[in-house]
DNA sequence: GACAATAATTTTGTGGACAAAAAACCTGTA
DNA sequence: TACAGGTTTTTTGTCCACAAAATTATTGTC
């Protein structure tokens, strides 16, 4: 589908922040007519990953430094209390099925596209058993405009790998435990690690890249 | 638009939940042609209003016990964050916004269309002061869903007004004084008074109309 | 050379046609 | 009557064409 194709140049960065998106290009650009493109412009766009920028139609969103830093705070909120909403609604064969996830994620720590997957069924099922449609929602939303932006990820370090391996063993411990307040200090402690490793990596590429891409626009 | 009027049907309840809503229907009824039609029903979806129900197609969404236990929660950790996040970034400027508009407030206690214009306002006045995108967002993805399905909204009653105005100086005095746990409470007192004031409405109902609408579907 | 008015081009909104998929319906058989 | 098969109708996805709006370029004037 062409939404998939779109983010996909999104995430991978073929498209930079800022670059413009017309209807007209988009479906030349994927032999397809201006409907569908129309239509997952229109997606990607409620979804917050282009942005309509007045005067210069559909641009790619960016994510400037006091949007992540609003981000993880909204994010830090959100998971913590669907952590804790978990905790409290969790069935034993949601909690076992958590155990058996931790168990064996220790075994893909060498291969991180295969703890992608595993991490995002992992909270996936967190998700369900929150029991909480519109937190599951928006947690949702957080997590797509978040991966959005780095398509690696801040897995591809296995040190990150190894702290989000324990990270997550607290938390379903926590859960088993039916324990709020200590599921929702689990998943904060998950966040806040989250968020150092972006950071870190975010230096990272700063100081690969050069400093300034493009000049600042005038008003 | 065609979304405005569609979503007024709904919310008049001229559409009741779970009637089936095609392209070409919308399209009909509005003497227009499928395209502006089918975006202003993808739209209604994406906001939740419209449910894709399998093997029925788009039917307006119904919330039952469940799903107003799940959007008041939500709304309760939503909104006292925000009032938080207000109450730390607030500026001068908008806390003496905010008291004008709580001290005007009480003027408008015998007209509940001015009282209702004004109590969007205020609340959008916090989300600004929040200075967080998400959450406002998220704050603002509850609100609509849940005023959607009630058009009268809550403050129809009298004894509502006088609680909200109340519960808005609370607040407001909050935030003036920069305090983030009194902001957050005071925050949940008005969630849970309008969920208190919610089902009250909703019983009134129940009671004035037939039992059962209709008959369980089969599966 | 700067600015304003106008012209050209791009971009988006909308309409209507066609095709493919899905759902509902009908009909014949056991 | 229950069910399987196929047919009709509905519904949705896609394309293309045209019109309105907006943006950019151009030209003339000061």
């Amino acid at each position: 589908m062409a939404y998939q194709t779109v983010l996909e140049a999104i995430t991978t960065n073929q498209m930079k922040p800022g670059d413009r998106l017309s209807e007209y290009m988009v479906a030349d650009w994927l032999k397809i007519s201006r409907t569908p493109a129309r239509e997952a412009l229109r997606r990607l766009e409620s979804e917050g990953l282009l942005a309509s920028h007045p005067r210069r139609g559909l641009v790619v969103a960016t994510l400037d430094e006091s949007a992540i830093y609003e981000l993880y705070s909204a994010r830090e909120v959100i998971e913590s209390t669907v952590a804790a909403m978990a905790a409290r609604f969790a069935t034993d064969a949601q909690i076992s099925s958590l155990t058996h996830m931790v168990a064996i994620e220790s075994e893909m720590i060498e291969t991180p596209d295969k703890m992608f997957a595993h991490n995002r069924a992992f909270h996936q099922l967190i998700s369900e058993a929150a029991r909480n449609r519109y937190m599951v929602k928006f947690l949702q939303a957080i997590s797509d405009t978040s991966s959005a932006f780095r398509q690696a990820s801040t897995l591809v370090s296995l040190q990150r790998r190894q702290e989000v391996l324990v990270e997550h063993r607290a938390l379903v411990e926590a859960i088993a435990r039916h324990d709020e307040d200590a599921a929702r200090a689990a998943a904060l402690q998950h966040v806040k690690g989250a968020l150092r490793a972006r950071v870190a990596v975010q230096r990272g590429e700063a100081a690969a890249s050069p400093a300034v891409t493009r000049l600042p626009r005038p008003a």
